[in-house]
DNA sequence: TTGAAAGCGGTACCAG
DNA sequence: CTGGTACCGCTTTCAA
């Protein structure tokens, strides 16, 4: 377990000083250092397997190309990690790492991620949500440029940009994929309210409905939660025992798990989907919508594409030559989400 | 958006030196530094919300505090982020920060990934992996301590300890579970080859009937991979169109989402868990076992425990007064997996 | 063309 | 009890 070679180590070697070393080794050579000296430090370097050190480039440079990440719960939960994923994709392609520091939903502890982070001079910041929900901005997040995923900033006057889902959009797009399959009682199990994502997407559902020239049914919009129990249950109540030409044709739900839940309802009360039931989710989560049987019509969050988008916004203005340290405008950015066809859904029955 | 205070910035406000300023923030001032010279920093610390710059320090001290971690998709997917929430939790608590990597399962990008965190100066690293499986180690991983979790060292001469799941005794007492209930016939959907716990969760199952005194039917025993839908075709095969005695009593499953499949295909056939089938998952994962209909019994996973067992082992040697530059010896920690009995399983049909 | 020196922010030793 | 100074590893400026 041998410490690193220095660039004085690779000078030693190569019989110069460091200043030559690093004028080399960064490609300032040229003109400035004799040729066999350079091929001598070259060699030297490549011998010692030496790669600069990045703690004292981070002093030196008063820039670390690290960015933290803060996050409530997203790489415990199963649910969009995929911000993550895109955003360090794009930071590492630019040569930045990322840090993250999770919360454990524990808000509290967002100031102190902040703390630890900004005490280790990252050059930027960006908090992602687990769920889109609104985000008290802790106040040291001001002192280096800051984006928001999946979240937005709870203030008055909002300080930081933030890119979000287009969730009233695709509450909009699902509800007129079922509309187009002929459907025209489509029952809408919504989540619940303490996510800013429902009521957008109810708003998404009402407006294509609306734009069909249907008539609204209010009882047909339900409240119900997240999971695959609460799914099941409100299935239940909307199909088991109610006359045929009295059940929804199709329910839409608000996340992929609701959607199991009612596919589980259906087929215990003995009805095939799609032939008898269309059943759409919502987040095209991973290993659940596209291996469910049958598997899940969905509309797809774009949560790669979000993480992506605030790196990308973030980085831009790190790298800004005006030093990385002014503060981004307050804009939003919201990103479409995608549908994706599988073989829950299917024209109305009686259709053909 | 203006720079952090300095030390100099508060020995300045407080009318003394930088000096005096360090050993009084570092609890050394008294018999040090003259009384109220030391209530004169401290408050101008406060003023200043003055906090020591955590590149300086390392640089000083040769020592980050960081400890690397590196992942082959564990952020991204929904499983296994717990190992990763147990080792940060540990970590935070010591006074460390972790920084992920995750290569997205190109297993090229471990040594790069182990590159850059080393050029950080990382205090150590961990190598955690979506599923326990053996791991190439990357040569620049022996030159800090290092731990494996829910993977381990491939080469013939293993030179990093690793931190694994007891997975024969996890299906053996999955297995018990079942039989403790009266059943005699089970099947076991076990998975793939491709998974190292394959054979031994099979190992355990066999352990736990042969010990049962019953005879092991090697049809029971199916490798059909991780899916929904692979489930869901398997269990169909084992139930549809046989007669009540010739089907297993209980199925159990290498995942829960297997089990999901498992129910699925009961609840098409018109059979009603558990009262005519026990279905068991494996793995215990997060907002699909507790919320099934019914609840799933299942096999939980002990990734908390796991990330907080490596993360332990690591820092004790990091923080090892001889300076936490030894290499750990290469030894084998299982941590055993947990029973959580729920709905899907119940005594054997016609035990009454 | 080269090397010496300053400085990033902090700690710790040592002389006063 | 206090302040000056060296040093961690690197880059950059400046003088030789």
């Amino acid at each position: 377990m041998q410490r690193k070679a220095t660039a004085l180590d690779v000078a030693k070697r190569a019989g110069v000083s460091r200043s030559a070393v690093s004028l080399v080794l960064n490609g300032r050579g040229e003109g400035n250092v004799a040729k066999e000296s350079q091929d001598r430090i070259r060699q030297a370097a490549a011998e010692l397997n030496y790669s600069p050190n990045a703690i004292a480039l981070s002093l030196r440079n008063q820039r670390t190309r690290v960015i933290g990440i803060v996050c409530d719960d997203v790489v415990v939960s199963p649910f969009d990690g995929n911000i993550i994923g895109g955003a360090d994709e794009v930071a590492r392609s630019r040569g930045f790492v990322t840090v993250v520091m999770d919360t454990a939903f524990d808000a509290g502890r967002d100031a102190d991620a902040v703390k630890t982070l900004l005490d280790r001079q990252v050059d930027g910041l960006i908090h992602v949500t687990v769920g889109l929900k609104p985000f008290d901005v802790p106040p040291g997040m001001l002192n280096v440029p800051a984006v928001l995923a999946n979240c937005y900033d709870n203030a008055p006057a909002p300080a930081l940009p933030h890119v979000i889902p287009d969730e009233v959009t695709g509450g909009r797009e699902a509800s007129q994929h079922l509309l187009g399959l002929g459907h025209r009682d489509i029952a809408y199990l919504a989540g619940s309210d303490e996510s800013p994502a429902s009521p957008l997407r109810i708003q998404g559902y009402r407006d294509a409905i609306a734009a069909a020239g249907v008539a609204i049914r209010e009882d047909r919009i339900q409240m119900v939660g997240w999971d695959i129990e609460t799914g099941f249950h409100a299935a239940m109540k909307l199909l088991d025992g109610v006359p045929p030409a009295e059940r929804p044709t199709a329910i839409l739900c608000a996340n992929d798990r609701l959607a199991v839940g009612v596919v589980l309802a259906a087929s215990r009360l003995g009805l095939v989907v799609p032939r008898d039931l269309s059943v759409m989710g919502y987040d095209d989560e991973y290993r659940v919508a596209n291996t469910m049987v049958p598997a899940l019509t969905t509309m797809a969050l774009p949560l790669r594409e979000m993480g992506a988008t605030a790196m990308t916004r973030l980085l831009d203005a790190v790298e800004n030559p005006d030093g990385g340290r002014r503060r981004l405008e307050p804009t939003e950015t919201m990103v479409p989400c995608r549908l994706v066809v599988r073989d829950s859904t299917g024209p109305v029955p009686g259709s053909r």
